[in-house]
RNA sequence: GCGCCUGUAGCUCAGCUGGAUAGAGCAACUGCCUUCUAAGCAGUGGGUCAGGAGUUCGAAUCUCUUCAGGCGCGCCA
């Protein structure tokens, strides 16, 4: 509809004297045309006299009477009015109006896709958090606005995947492995355990699940290993890893693999019960190591060296980064021969080009901001251009509970996890209010707040508008075989008690594409809880099943597409719509 | 010091590529349940959009600047 009505502005411009000196492509570029906030303006309205005015030197106020006078003259609409400073307000045939519901109940849960995306391949990577303990309520963040993204490009013509990068090569996962060697061996070990090393009760749950399962034959001598370790608690676990590596590098390699898996099982099953499922896991370790002049990692950084953008210095090989904007190189290989994370981070980003996506999408934690422009450097260095990733980030979300915040740090062992806090205000509750404010700003997170019953509590006043529509459905349903397919009373303007919905209806594949192209969720929920609003004060104004069969029919076949409204919402943002409460 | 983010009602926050009298919830006060779910609705009060300058027909929104707060600046991951 609103591309009718630019037609016809369109060509209104070019009716007007002295058009054909003026850049016509310019005003039609600058102007929109949009749906109204509210019905007293109208159904659309348009801003293009106030735009047009300065070029055509004349003044908004006239420019817009004479629009008024061109639109009327089309007899396309049933009112054309001008407002305020030059806005052109339209009001819409009854037909042209009703339309909108017509259009949403016979898409159904197909309403407000778009094919805008065209096919493009987009790659998601989010959460990746490292293996080396439970998911906890930071990650929470991360993983249901990567997963609400990843869910709305989908709707939005875009082909997504999504995928987890496993951390599984570094010395946080020595950390993981000696914590774990240190709780096998406790007694061995005359209950010694490293200062760094994990202290969270899941470390001693997957020793004794590693007992169980070897029955633990070697028992060695193993005082050797804690004789004499460095006093500082960094050089301290370094330190016994190379001992254990070095003295028993079977059992090593064993613990290692066993508490890995039990980590990413315990991490894949909290993302299950969140609701979050990923299409690709993608290994660390698979990039290979520098030992190997054919591996991933190794390939990678002889491709920069070719180019000249890496280069030895002090015994390290560098990148220059600096040549895109970083404040400094950075090291890739490190003097004494070792990777840095950074040079798997370059290697790992290459491969992902690699793999052919027209776009990458990285969710990171917002610590990780200076991150963005060295790992923009090498992908440039590595010949492709760096818009071809987005880098979004989520900034850390702090939980209260009964008015003070909760801790968390995976290190000591002390913390509020993901799988507590769906425990504690379930999983839909939960994605809701991580979704509820832009993800690169800080989130105070109220737990008492989301189990609340009151309106304070947007999660359950958005469901409860869900919950009534489906309930007057069902009281509907119980006299009428199936649900009414047309609105003839709303449509001859019989019944206008309506109207409002559908205005706010005919918003909503708008938020979609907005939500889409800027990668925020949250602009959903907040349409939500207006929306909701509308519904309930239309539900209070309203005694629906005292109406007559014809309004009855009509306001049944409207209320239907405002249910598909709110499910469709809430489906993109992952959270089950409510049926009953 | 450099970089990023933030500053809107007492509190928590919306505010679309600049648009019409700056919005919502909570808190305060007032009404509405013999009728479809009151986890609801209607209303009243509450604002120098941190301060200043600029661009524009028009600025909470864009630019510059000052102030205040948060975060990041490893051969850690």
């Amino acid at each position: 509809m609103i591309k009718n009505i630019n037609d016809e502005i369109d060509k209104f411009l070019l009716s007007l004297p002295n058009a054909e000196n003026i850049d016509i492509a310019k005003i039609k570029d600058k102007y929109s045309s949009v749906i109204t906030d509210s019905l007293d303006k109208g159904h659309i309205t348009t801003n293009v006299c106030m735009i047009a005015a300065s070029e055509f030197k004349t003044n908004p106020k006239e420019l817009a009477q004479q629009l008024v006078d061109a639109l009327e003259a089309t007899g396309k609409f049933l009112s054309v009015e001008s407002a305020g400073p030059g806005f052109v307000n339209i009001t819409l045939q009854r037909s042209d109006f009703v339309s909108t519901i017509d259009k949403i109940n016979k898409k159904n849960t197909e309403f407000g896709t778009s094919t805008i995306g065209n096919n493009q391949s987009i790659q998601i990577e989010f959460v990746s958090a490292n293996p080396t303990g439970p998911l906890h309520v930071g990650h929470g963040r991360g993983a249901a606005y990567g997963d609400a993204i990843a869910r709305i490009l989908t709707s939005s013509g875009y082909k997504v995947q999504k995928e987890y990068y496993i951390n599984d090569a570094g010395r946080q996962i020595d950390i993981l492995t000696c914590s774990v060697f240190a709780r096998i061996y406790e007694k061995e070990l005359s209950q010694f355990f490293p200062k760094n090393a994990y202290k969270g009760k899941y470390i001693i749950d997957i020793a004794n699940s590693f007992k169980a399962k070897t029955n633990s034959k070697i028992t060695p001598e193993l005082r050797p290993l804690i004789h004499d370790l460095p006093e500082d608690e960094e050089k301290e676990i370094d330190e016994l890893a190379v001992r254990i590596k070095e003295l028993y590098s079977d059992l090593w390699k064993d613990i290692k693999s066993h508490a890995l898996k039990e980590v990413l099982e315990s991490i894949q099953s909290d993302l299950e019960k969140f609701n979050v499922s990923f299409d690709n896991w993608y290994s660390e370790s698979s990039l290979g190591d520098l030992t190997d002049s054919k591996s991933k990692i190794s390939l990678s950084i002889e491709h920069l060296k070719d180019k000249e953008l890496a280069y030895i210095k002090d015994g390290a090989v560098w990148l220059n980064t600096e040549g895109a904007g970083d404040d400094k190189n950075r090291v890739l290989i490190r003097d004494d021969g070792r990777a840095t994370y950074f040079a798997s981070d370059v290697a790992y980003h290459k491969d992902k080009i690699d793999r052919g996506f027209d776009k990458l999408i990285n969710v990171w934690g917002a610590d990780h901001h200076g991150y963005i422009k060295r790992i923009e450097a090498s992908i440039e260095g590595l010949g492709f251009s760096k818009n071809k990733l987005s880098v979004q980030l989520v900034q850390f979300a702090n939980l209260f509970k009964d008015g003070s915040k909760v801790k968390m740090s995976t290190r000591s062992g002390d913390f509020y996890s993901l799988a507590d806090l769906i425990e504690d205000i379930g999983t839909d509750a939960a994605r809701f209010y991580y979704l509820s404010k832009q993800a690169d700003q800080h989130l105070d997170f109220d737990l008492n707040l989301a189990k609340a019953d009151s309106k304070e509590n947007m999660f359950y006043y958005i469901q409860y508008a869900h919950a009534r529509i489906c309930s007057l459905l069902n009281k509907y349903m119980e006299k009428n075989p199936s649900i009414s397919k047309s609105a003839l009373a709303i449509a001859d303007g019989k019944y206008t008690n309506c109207d409002k919905l559908i205005h706010e209806m005919s918003k909503y594949p708008g938020v979609i594409s907005r939500a889409s192209s800027s990668l925020q969720p949250h602009l959903i929920i907040f349409y939500l809880k207006d929306f909701a609003h509308s519904f309930h004060s239309f539900y209070n104004d309203n005694q629906v099943l005292t109406e007559s069969k014809e309004n009855i029919d009509s306001i049944i076949f409207c209320l239907n597409s405002a249910k598909i409204i709110l499910s469709n919402g809430l489906t993109l943002l992952g959270i089950k719509p409510i049926e009953k409460m």
